[in-house]
DNA sequence: TATGATTAAATCAAATTGATTGAAGTATCC
DNA sequence: GGATACTTCAATCAATTTGATTTAATCATA
């Protein structure tokens, strides 16, 4: 397939994300200065904003008089403006939760579950969107995203888990989740949509290029590239987890031997704890987190070999991709990824040399068992407010919603 | 830094770059198949096709009969369009090429260098650059491109290979060269470059997002990544060569153990071949050739090695990018390249899994002693050619040629 | 082998649209 | 009141789209 010319059309929609964008992260802000920081006309500006204003995305706020001259109205995002919604489940807990355009979270459902098939987890979800949705202006909410811990290929997921569900295998749960509850459904792994949800709202906020390390059950990487996710070719980039560490390591289902998921995942920490082969028992954050508050020597040598496995995984990274920051989270319990970024420093010497050693190399996401819901909350909203490239191009992907904006 | 915003003259310049690529890349073509393939109407087509033959980038072809209709006038990329001279040097050796529009090498000149001073060599290429180009119109020469095996900050060299020029560090050789030959001067590192060329002319012609390993005096990374090549948070992107393979493994002067550069390079390969250490005297690509051909156990004995650690670095990079291929090339003389590729043979299972294990994994370059100067001629004809999303965006980056179109 | 119908490409002319340019209005500080 | 700076109105501009027409080939039929 060949790229698409643009025309006037699509340059609107892309000034309108822009402007959008800089409002959201740059804060309220006059109308002149986002016209000087966008390189557009005041005029251009004038009609942007009243069309944003019109369709509820920002707000115009009074302006407070401080300096010469006619003070400046403010602009700012309008948090009503939209909502999404966020479902994770994997092969315990289903969590759903409901969030607005500036991110924040407006409702939470939690389910436990038992060797969930799809059918009881649609129901359960329906329910639960059903629920959070309620009071909320339909036409306002945008989408739902959904995240589960396994590699998606056209919207099905291929594998669930270190411990496979075949139920799902292949299932195609966009789909008919979307026919379900009636919205858009966007569907990724754990890794992409957390890295989606820290580009929004977290750190990785003012960084264009990073790298996030998301651990999970297993291990992942979400890449954000130009302030896109990357999902590589064939939509395996960040198969972090595979990437060979220990030459003659440990075997792994992959085929290969030494993956990194084998020595750094909540898997792998759980199988250390209790000696059980990997796979034969459900990880349970909460017993590894009772398990280093009552300080276990297992636990801690697993910590200490883990953040040596990830330190070299780390220069590998840096010196490939040379990203703004590496970022880590997950659904590690804190204070286990606090002892392990702890352990991980100091970093090998940097690619940037001596030079440019100031800048901070690696951060901590926010991390806890709602993350990957809000991940996947993130990703209906990435879709509707960046001003992607992508969008210049012809065919107009999937209309989001503030293209919508009449 | 923000984004900026976009009107009607950059789309005007995107598409008019848009369907110069698409002629370039996708042969002669009708008016109305490019339309087809850009989405645009036929209307405008018939503007941009008229502006790019009148500025002499493509020619019209009269239609064979052949089908139904009207014939469609062919469309074809006319190779006298512009030209572009590319420049590359190392301790031993400059090699300056002037290339066309389709990339074909017009001519090349070659000089010996001994420990080359900033001042002699400028003066070389001065006068090689004037007898290439006497006789071509100057206002159809888009540009020069440099590349030299270092670091390259601000279009300066930071460091020049293993045994370091110090008189060139920090040297604003672009900037010099510039007002010398009084063309724009593109600078990159020669891995950056030749991945471009490939890019450009060779098998990464038809892959959007491909990884480049360049095997020179050491070895280094190319990224494209969307079509573009990708330089990193602070562009040092693609520090192949200081992957971390071999834990524990030889010192490297960047600090770190076990480098890949320390195993594969031509400086390894002859600093394992002589037993001199690295760094002790220039590389000597022809040495290594001859051994090759008479046989040299340890020659055959550093390929297997090499090949072994390649095959792990390889992996490495797919698990992280999932890039389309992984490309090889270098300076590297032809019969160990193959040697080298046929020893990496088979690769660890792919990212992609059993599904889709079709796919080429691995590629050879173009590969010879005017590779690096052949991709520094591609960089301003990339910069010329490309319809990147970069040039959509507000203030338009140093006005390439295409968009002069009148 | 004319002849007209059909198919497809190229061209001409007018309309559209979002941004720019230019000018006037408004609010605050000094 | 003058200076400064944000806001708004009106006209212009430029590249694309829409719609209608022309040109050139093949095909079908008498």
């Amino acid at each position: 397939m060949t790229r698409s010319g643009t025309n006037l059309e699509h340059a609107r929609g892309y000034n309108r994300r822009l402007v959008l964008e800089i409002v959201r992260l740059q804060g309220p802000l006059g109308r002149t200065e986002i016209a000087r920081r966008t390189g557009l006309s005041v005029q251009a500006i004038h009609n942007i904003v009243g069309d944003l204003v019109e369709a509820g995305l920002v707000r115009r706020r009074r302006a407070e008089a401080g300096g010469r001259g006619q003070p400046a109205a403010e602009i700012l995002i309008d948090p009503a403006g939209a909502y999404t919604v966020g479902i994770s489940f994997d092969h315990r807990r289903l969590v759903t939760v409901l969030v607005d355009l500036a991110g924040s979270q407006l409702g939470l459902e939690e389910h436990s579950l038992a060797r969930p098939d799809p059918e009881s987890v649609l129901g359960l979800i329906g329910g639960s969107v059903g629920r959070l949705v309620r009071g909320y202006p339909v036409q306002r909410i945008w989408g739902a995203g959904v995240v589960i811990p396994a590699l998606i290929e056209q919207a099905r997921p291929v594998s669930f888990g270190p411990s496979s569900l075949p139920e799902w295998d292949g299932f195609p749960l966009a789909e008919t989740l979307g026919r379900r509850i009636g919205l858009p459904v966007y569907m990724e792994n754990d890794a992409t949509a957390a890295a989606v949800g820290e580009h929004l709202h977290g750190v990785g906020q003012r960084l264009r290029d990073f790298f996030y390390i998301y651990i999970g059950v297993g291990i992942g990487a979400g890449l954000i590239v130009g302030g896109e996710p990357y999902r590589g070719a064939s939509g395996h980039a960040g198969e972090f987890g595979h990437l060979p560490v220990v030459p003659d390591g440990l075997p792994c289902q992959c085929g290969n031997r030494g993956c990194l998921e084998r020595y750094v995942s909540l898997s792998a920490a759980q199988a250390r704890l209790t000696g059980a082969p990997e796979g034969s028992e459900a990880v349970v954050p909460e017993r590894l987190a009772e398990a280093f508050a009552a300080g276990d020597p297992t636990l801690d040598a697993w910590i200490s070999d883990a953040a040596g496995h990830l330190r070299r995984a780390v220069t590998m990274v840096e010196n490939l991709f040379d990203p703004e920051r590496v970022v880590i989270g997950g659904i590690l319990p804190e204070p286990i990824l606090d002892a392990l970024l702890a352990r991980m420093r100091p970093l090998a010497p940097s690619v940037r040399g001596p030079r440019d050693d100031s800048a901070i190399r690696l951060s901590k996401a926010e991390v806890g068992l709602e993350t990957p819901a809000l991940g996947a909350a993130a990703l209906p909203l990435h879709d509707g407010l960046t001003p992607s490239f992508r969008l210049i191009a012809q065919p107009t992907p999937s209309a989001p919603a503030v293209l919508r904006v009449s």
